[in-house]
RNA sequence: GUGCGUUUAGCUCAGCUGGAUAGAGCGUUUGGCUACGGACCAAAAGGUCGGGGGUUCGAAUCCUCUAACGCACGCCA
């Protein structure tokens, strides 16, 4: 359904038009200046020059049409040429009830629907996720909900590390440990076992243990590096002990993705690109486009326009093996192959932009997209302690993300029993849902690509632009509704009446923004749009119930209507938050 | 060194792609509970938008120079 934002800008158009203007002029914008007006037009000064005519006049020329509008309530002209207006409160009800009718609320569907592959996540297998890995996580996770949302087939992929030395080292360590397993015996020639010889627990452990040796032992580093090559040779005990790995790890990762409410339809990892690499490898040689360079094989990205030189992408090293780039690259040409996808998006910390730059270059340069596949990179910001550095424990290690999430969710506990209203079996369970909206409202709140401070403090308080208030206002109007259901009351087919007073009004203009602000969410790939647009609609609320009597308004159709607007309310926020991918509790 | 990014109130951040008096929250000060959740609401103080120059009716926003900070720059991922 049309925005009506697009609807004022159509009578404004029109007027522009009638008065013998180009209909251009007739944009719409938000005002600035909430005292003087709800909606501006500044056509008038921007046609100024090209009618050679003061921009007062064209703007008392448009007016004029603007008189019967069944739109607006007001239209005038103010000083240098602005054309002030405000909604009829008719009108408005009337858009209003027709939006909440619609189960997109507005929001105009993909008119070809394209496929997204969002790559986010990217944590890899037997290691802890820390904090790091959250905003890759948090951000991938709301733009594929949003994206879907306005109508895109978006598939989540997890994009795991499970090719690297990080293998060999495990595998090393674990033959120093327990050199009697049979994975170890190149004689062994049965079924190995079913059960990993290790738990997570285990292997969280052997892993920075094994990385803290090969960096001082050189001799242990070469073993990790063979075994690395033997394993992705296929050596069968290797394989198994790999198979253990993923196994075990996956379990956990899914179990910690479940936590913070992310999931992923995909669970595709490095490995899965290797066989696609021989064949593009050589591809690209025979077209001529990788070339020896210094001992690695090399493809030039290098464009006319560089304001600097982009360094070559690299395919092979000189020793012949593959590196991140190649599994990149291979990881396209497996997408394209499986999915067809019109877009690839990356998720991904912004350090890595240049690494991403090259694989795309060289993959649009080499054929492995079509013309109009999109590769995008979408780069955040690294999470920064209050002291303005990459967020640390208090020891200086790095914080994993469980230890984060407990953090957050005790915080929140203490706050929430020191309330009234919940009790104490389930504190903990809403203490988990507020705390999640503390920290991914925290993150997304913030433009994606820049640093922020991560807080806890002031993201886990109930006042301001936090997760919780938002939570909280809702939680009060679910609290409001289902005292009304108590009683007996229907909302079907409810009257949503014109406004009674301003505070009202300004909410029913809010929760009309929702449309255009979930699509330039969707185009501009940024979600703190969503953060900064529920945080309005939740003032324009708790300022409308602060100043109107609601469930004891002794006009039936009055109060009915009312509550209407309150389950609205309730919807558009519900939706959002949705989008932003946390919920609300029942009470808190 | 080269390139990219950031710089807006004491602190943390917005600013709808060039419009009116640059906005929020926290903190500070003040006022408001016999109403549906006061975890709220209303108000005040607080700014040379890093600095200089330019473009035009009009600049936080566009161009240019400059400073500080951060990040990245071929065999790691």
């Amino acid at each position: 359904m049309k925005k009506l934002m697009e609807i004022m800008a159509e009578e404004l158009s029109s007027a522009f038009e009638k008065a013998g203007y180009d209909s251009e002029y007739g944009k719409v914008t938000v005002s600035n200046r909430p005292d003087l007006c709800e909606f501006q037009c500044n056509g008038a000064m921007a046609g100024a020059k090209a009618y050679k005519k003061a921009p007062f006049m064209i703007a008392d020329d448009v007016v004029e049409y603007l008189k019967d509008s069944q739109v607006f309530s007001m239209a005038e002209v103010v000083k240098p040429g602005f054309i002030n207006l405000k909604v009829k409160e008719e009108f408005l009800a009337d858009y209003l009830k027709k939006m909440a009718e619609d189960p997109k609320f507005s929001v105009t569907q993909a008119e070809t629907p394209k496929t997204i592959i969002i790559d986010y996540g990217g944590p890899n297998v037997a290691k802890p996720l820390h904090v790091g890995h959250l905003r890759s996580a948090i951000i991938g996770e709301s733009i594929k909900r949003i994206g879907r949302f306005v109508g895109h087939k978006v598939i989540g992929d997890v994009h795991l590390g499970d090719w690297g030395l990080q293998m060999g080292l495990i595998i090393t360590e674990l033959k120093h440990r327990k050199p009697e397993l049979v994975y170890f015996d190149d004689s062994y020639q049965g079924e190995y076992p079913e059960e990993a010889p290790f738990t997570i627990g285990e292997l969280e452990e052997i892993y920075p243990c094994a990385s803290g040796k090969s960096k001082e032992d050189e001799d242990y580093r070469n073993e990790a590096l063979e075994a690395t090559h033997l394993l992705q040779q296929g050596k069968p005990g290797y394989m198994a002990l790999w198979n253990h790995i993923m196994q075990v790890s996956v379990t956990d990762l899914k179990r910690n993705y479940d936590n913070l409410n992310v999931s992923f339809d995909l669970w595709k990892k490095e490995s899965d690109a290797q066989p696609y690499i021989p064949d593009m490898v050589q591809a690209m040689k025979d077209q001529g486009f990788a070339y020896e360079d210094q001992g690695a094989l090399v493809v030039d990205v290098k464009e006319e326009t560089d304001t600097k030189e982009i360094p070559p992408c690299m395919l092979l090293k000189s020793d012949g093996a593959s590196l991140y780039t190649t599994t990149d690259l291979a990881t396209i040409v497996e997408r394209m192959k499986l999915y067809d996808p019109d877009e690839i998006l990356y998720v991904v910390d912004k350090r890595q932009e240049l690494h991403f730059i090259q694989v795309f270059r060289c993959a649009r340069k080499t054929g492995l997209v079509k013309e109009d596949t999109r590769l995008s990179f979408l780069g955040f910001g690294t999470m920064n302690g209050k002291d303005g550095k990459p967020f640390k424990t208090r020891e200086g290690g790095v914080m994993r993300l469980e230890r984060l999430i407990a953090d957050i969710d005790e915080e929140m506990y203490r706050k929430i029993v020191e309330n009234r209203s919940v009790k104490d079996k389930d504190a903990t369970e809403t203490a988990e849902i507020v705390g999640l909206s503390a920290i991914k409202y925290g993150d997304l709140s913030n433009q994606a690509t820049k640093d922020y401070v991560f807080d806890i403090d002031r993201f886990t308080s109930f006042e301001g632009n936090t997760g919780p208030y938002i939570l909280y206002t809702i939680v009060r109007i679910k609290s409001i509704l289902n005292r009304y259901a108590e009683e007996g009351g229907n909302l079907e087919g409810i009257q949503l009446l014109p406004a009674v007073n301003d505070s009202q009004k300004n909410l029913m203009l809010e929760l009309t923004k929702f449309g255009a602000t979930v699509e330039s969410a969707f185009e501009e790939k940024a979600p703190h749009k969503i953060c900064a647009y529920i945080y309005e609609v939740s003032n324009a609320f708790n300022s409308f119930y602060h100043e109107t009597k609601i469930l004891s308004e002794e006009d039936q159709a009055q109060k009915e209507s009312f509550l209407k607007l309150l389950s609205v309310t309730r919807s558009i926020l519900e939706t959002s938050i949705d989008l932003l991918g946390f919920s609300a509790p029942d009470r808190m």
